[in-house]
RNA sequence: GCUCGGAUGGUGGAAUGGUAGACACGCAAGACUUAAAAUCUUGUGACCAUAACGGUUGUGCGGGUUCAAGUCCCGCUCCGAGUACCA
């Protein structure tokens, strides 16, 4: 009988689908193991043979895991939602969910093909109602849950709710959008509708202003990873930054969980490195800057003018200034929108001095005015009038002094305490503080628009327009400085030196602050600035030379730094801290640069919010109304008021009427938790149930593409954090093991036409003439070697066409590229499976090389390896007969079976699954040459093939009399017994360069092995008569002789 | 710029510090065949040399550690991937 793959693969694919051998239950009996594929996005260019690479992997994996007596999960299924099926929809108007379902039509028979052992019947859908759901009542518990950032959990919102009733922002920890303070009082004389807009700003799913990556060709929003370079990573359109209103997930709050999670996964280290640097922690330290005031129509005070008010004010500082009455008063201190002239941070109070009438009889009494009248945070007031304080200041002091004894001490947050007049930078290197010789805002800064003075108004102006036209490509391709001055000043916060506050585009609204304090001499950013600017740059470093270029390192002896004079850097950075936060002009802060991720997309196809707007304030739907199935639509375009696609639904209200939200969510939303509901694809009650989920936890194996390192990897493990957090689920980490893929690239081939004409020339004989290269579609080319034929028809133009052949054949060049249409080079598994059959097109994928590395598609080595296949199935059947016998099987064939149990063992543990192949190989070769016909040594030769080649393993293992599947069987054990060898060939080598072979029996002593070296006649010659320095013997490998 | 990989025959690639090039492709020669395909056998890093033996050299470059280095250390070059005015 024949190897007749196309037969066998057929039969035994229908059998496995028939006899459900796939399919899995839960079952503690068994210990479990989760293999997860990165579901595919169904494009309609179907599967290319770069696709299954991965899943062949996960299938080896899985099933090797199944004969170790695992219960293994191994389910697949498809990222349905995404842009490809929209466009299409605009240009042809058919149906996303048509295309998709075709497109999913088509995957499924390709991958059925390659013959996987997914248990289909847990597949999902991600565009599906029954899926979506789940996606869209995780959100609804986002919205309905704050962080709190003292437990590091999500709470619900409700008990953030009452905690405000209760005491108003008083000791709360929750992770926020903009800080904010108001009392129980404040709290409560708040409408709902305010109430609702303060609770926003905590909500893990919220609403929010932010710089969004808007994308005009796409209409639509975009995550930062979906953005690169400036343009969208789908299609490649510009994308600008524009302020919007959008809905977003806090996982800005999960940085430190996110960043800690990935210590004890076993996953590469450059991939974690990536997250790292995604997360982007920094250590450092808030400073504020002190501003000095110049401008006129300032609201602050100013003390050139000659008002009652500033010689209050003045009368009233000269009494109190450097602690002479033992409390502590700083002068014009910013609070929100109000300048107080004076504050005591320890106890929160503020002092005011006000015009003579504003003061009621009753309140000078009283002195203090309901902290509610003041939007003040949580400071108290004490109010004096103008007169009262020129007519006796030092009793005033008296009275501010007697009262500061009666409050108790104010448990303002740092922040709130570093309030006013400054500007507050984020720095890494507060060592640097005396280097500072400006400060930069980034154009965007709300600082912006304050500090500049009248007379750099209009350069300003311009400066911010055109840094608002360049798109964010350019700004980044532009790499020539720029910048205005903004004609402010800022006070250097412990020499007094005024520092000039300029405006460059160089400085991130988006990180830290917004501002810097420029460091030139040790931030190259800076020295570029103050070299095109003529700034000065003070050097803080020993020896450091900074006439060229600054000096970025961290490291040698502080200089020009004051009380940092002679520390290290390390020791200079700790010591600046404690002095910033001594003199209470800033605090230590962790920054972190992941942003919290966008969260609406102005799309049709993808999950509807379960939102409804009710006095314009969101709420969610309740958990019965879901899923909200996404509307039929008339087009699939924006509408004519720039509306998202889903404002174009008829009747698009809740139940009780109230407008819907018409933004869709973004295609990682169900990519997001996929893999929970793959443990339980069917409940209908819950995402996944307690049990589904205790019994298979998380996924051990994780097989895709490095593409998703920054996003879909990121937000699936916040999600499934913030699922850990409401007990959905059981694991802080959703994916432990997890192994990248290579990219399988093109091999494009090419022709050489002779310019004008219709003559085609061989590779080598190419330099004779002027010639053109063609793309030629690989799928005609052997070897390189044109099918002349098949290139006439392929293309009308070249029916005619002429070749100049070396040797009788055309010699095609070749390139690796892209696997792309554009290229020709694209290469369809299907094609393979059909002329070499899926086994082939298995073991080959895993040939090709290690499983991680890219490489191109090459099909110039797959005759080895189903030439390998035949020669397998030729240790079975003699032509037509069958010739396994049940004779005792030899020693030899027994250490050949031995030593590939061990070796696949080994390989398959360690994803090597290329050397596996070459193993099978010479196993093969061995047991051809022994001519091995066992029964015994066979079958277990088939099981250690059946994770790589199971169509032929089962079809042979049936051959061998068995019944059942042989993926109900036991991996071989290996016995070591058969592995000893009783000599060893050992490499006689002199001076480490190896000259002859002898071989020892395993039990010969050193000084045998000595003496019978050095009495060799092979050694006479390297010993040229000389006593031997030193001879080192490694058992069974090497011996070297020094001479 | 920074971070992480990588560099081994004509090609894909193997090598716990211990005989570099396993396994395969390709190529060459041979067998079978009228012939071709398929299959099988043998050879195949380069250089020198031979009737035969054999020798020299060789893992991107330059150093080092070691009895012994593709492998470890230091310094470069080139290629790939990720990331980027992140203060």
């Amino acid at each position: 009988m024949d190897y007749n793959f196309g037969e066998i693969e057929q039969k035994w694919q229908a059998y496995w689908a028939d006899k459900q051998t796939y399919k899995v239950t839960e079952d503690s009996s068994k210990p479990k193991y989760y293999v997860l594929d990165m579901f595919p996005y169904p494009s309609g260019a179907g599967l290319h043979v770069g696709h299954p690479l991965g899943y062949i992997a996960s299938d080896i994996f899985s099933r090797y895991k199944r004969l170790q007596g695992f219960n293994v999960l191994h389910p697949m299924g498809y990222d349905a939602y995404g842009l490809p099926a929209e466009q299409y929809a605009i240009q042809t108007g058919q149906h996303p969910a048509i295309t998709t379902d075709q497109n999913i039509a088509r995957y499924r028979e390709q991958l059925d093909k390659i013959g996987f052992s997914y248990d289909w019947s847990r597949e999902i859908r991600t565009s599906d109602p029954d899926y979506y759901k789940w996606t869209q009542w995780a959100f609804t518990q986002m919205f309905k849950s704050y962080y709190d950032t003292q437990l590091q959990r999500a709470k619900p919102i409700d008990r953030l709710e009452g905690h405000f009733r209760m005491r108003g922002t008083e000791n709360v920890h929750a992770a926020t959008t903009e800080p904010m303070e108001f009392t129980a009082e404040e709290w409560n004389l708040k409408s709902k509708k305010e109430q609702q807009e303060v609770l926003m700003n905590y909500r893990i799913a919220y609403l929010g202003d932010s710089m969004v990556n808007w994308c005009p060709e796409l209409g639509t929003v975009l995550a930062n990873d979906e953005v690169s370079e400036g343009v969208s990573i789908r299609g490649g359109h510009p994308v600008e930054q524009k302020k919007m209103r959008q809905w977003c997930l806090r996982v800005s709050a999960y940085a430190e969980r996110l960043l800690e999670g990935l210590d004890e996964l076993d996953w590469s280290d450059s991939l974690k490195e990536t997250q790292r640097n995604w997360i982007g922690r920094s250590e450092g330290a808030i400073i504020h800057i002190p501003i000095i005031k110049n401008d006129d129509n300032s609201s602050l005070a100013n003390s050139s003018k000659d008002s009652k008010e500033n010689v209050a004010e003045q009368a009233l500082w000269e009494e109190v200034k450097n602690n002479q009455l033992g409390f502590k008063l700083k002068r014009h201190y910013r609070i929100g929108d109000f300048i107080a002239p004076f504050v005591n941070l320890d106890k929160g109070v503020v002092v005011d001095i006000e015009s003579d009438a504003f003061l009621s009889p009753e309140e000078k009494d009283e002195r203090i005015v309901a902290q509610s009248k003041l939007k003040l945070g949580g400071f108290r007031l004490l109010s004096f009038t103008q007169s009262e304080v020129l007519a006796d200041a030092s009793s005033v002091g008296k009275t501010i002094q007697e009262y500061l004894e009666t409050v108790p001490s104010a448990d303002l947050p740092v922040s709130e305490k570093l309030g006013g007049d400054v500007i507050p930078v984020f720095t890494t290197r507060p060592d640097t503080i005396f280097g500072v010789t400006f400060m930069v805002l980034a154009p965007e800064s709300e600082l912006t628009e304050e500090l500049t003075t009248d007379d750099q108004r209009d350069v300003v102006d311009a400066y911010i327009l055109q840094t608002k036209k360049k798109t964010e490509l350019e700004r980044i391709s532009d790499k020539k400085v720029s910048g205005v001055f903004s004609g402010s000043y800022a006070k250097h916060p412990f020499t007094d030196e005024p520092m000039p506050i300029w405006i460059s585009d160089y400085v991130l609204a988006g990180y830290g602050t917004g501002a810097i304090m420029a460091v030139p001499a040790h931030d190259s950013r800076d020295y570029a600035f103050a070299k095109h600017f003529n700034l000065p740059i003070i050097p803080l470093i020993q020896d450091c030379d900074v006439s060229e270029e600054s000096f970025d390192a961290k490291e040698g002896i502080m200089i020009n730094s004051d009380f940092l004079n002679g520390l290290s850097v390390e020791e200079a950075i700790g010591r600046a801290v404690e002095k910033i936060v001594d003199n209470e002009i800033g605090y230590s802060k962790i920054n972190y640069r992941i942003h919290d991720a966008i969260f609406s997309r102005q799309r049709y196809w993808g999950e509807p919010f379960p939102i409804y707007y009710k006095d314009g304030m969101p709420y969610p739907l309740s958990d019965t109304e879901l899923p909200l199935e996404l509307p039929p639509v008339d087009k699939f375009l924006p509408t004519e008021t720039g509306e998202p696609p889903l404002a174009r639904a008829e009747n698009w209200v809740s139940d009780e009427g109230y407008p819907l939200e018409v933004s869709t969510m973004p295609g990682f939303a169900g990519s997001s938790a996929y893999y929970l509901r793959y443990m339980d694809p069917h409940n209908r009650i819950a995402l996944v149930s307690q049990e589904a989920n205790h019994y298979w936890r998380n996924v051990d194996l994780y097989i895709g593409g490095t593409e998703h390192a920054t996003g879909h990897l990121v937000y699936s493990r916040f999600w499934n954090k913030f699922l850990v957090d409401i007990g959905v689920s059981c694991e802080e980490e959703p994916f432990k093991k997890l192994v990248n893929q290579g990219m399988i690239q093109g091999r494009s081939n090419f022709v050489y036409r002779i310019k004008n004409s219709n003559k085609f020339v061989s590779l080598d004989l190419k330099d004779q003439y002027d010639t053109t290269p063609i793309h030629v579609d690989v799928n005609i080319v052997h070897h390189d070697v044109l099918d002349i034929e098949a290139f006439k028809n392929w293309n009308p133009d070249y029916k005619n066409a002429e070749f100049i052949l070396e040797d009788g054949k055309y010699i095609c060049g070749w390139a690796v590229e892209k696997m792309s249409k554009s290229m020709y080079n694209v290469v369809n598994p299907d094609d393979i499976v059909d002329k070499y059959g899926a086994d082939t097109l298995r073991l080959y994928e895993m040939f090709l090389g290690p499983l991680e590395q890219s490489k191109p598609w090459d099909t110039n080595g797959i005759d080895g390896v189903h030439r390998f296949l035949r020669r397998a199935w030729g240790l079975f059947y003699n032509n037509e007969q069958f010739k396994v016998s049940n004779d005792e099987p030899e020693l030899a064939a027994l250490k050949s079976l031995h030593k590939l149990i061990q070796k696949i063992s080994y390989d398959i543990e360690h994803f090597s699954f290329n050397t596996s192949v070459s193993a099978f190989m010479i196993c093969v070769n061995e047991l051809t040459t022994l001519k091995c016909n066992n029964s015994a040594i066979l079958s277990e030769f088939l099981i250690l093939l059946s994770p790589f080649a199971p169509h032929i393993a089962e079809e042979l293992w049936n051959a061998l009399g068995n019944t059942e599947t042989i993926f109900d069987a036991e991996w071989p054990v290996l016995n070591e017994e058969y592995l000893r060898e009783d000599t060893f060939k050992y490499a006689i080598s002199f001076n480490g360069k190896v000259r002859y072979v002898l071989e020892f029996s395993a039990e010969a002593t050193n000084p045998e092995i000595e003496e019978t070296v050095l009495s060799h006649v092979n050694s006479e010659k390297w010993l040229k008569g000389k006593t031997p320095k030193k001879i080192i013997i490694v058992p069974r490998k090497i011996v070297n002789v020094v001479v």
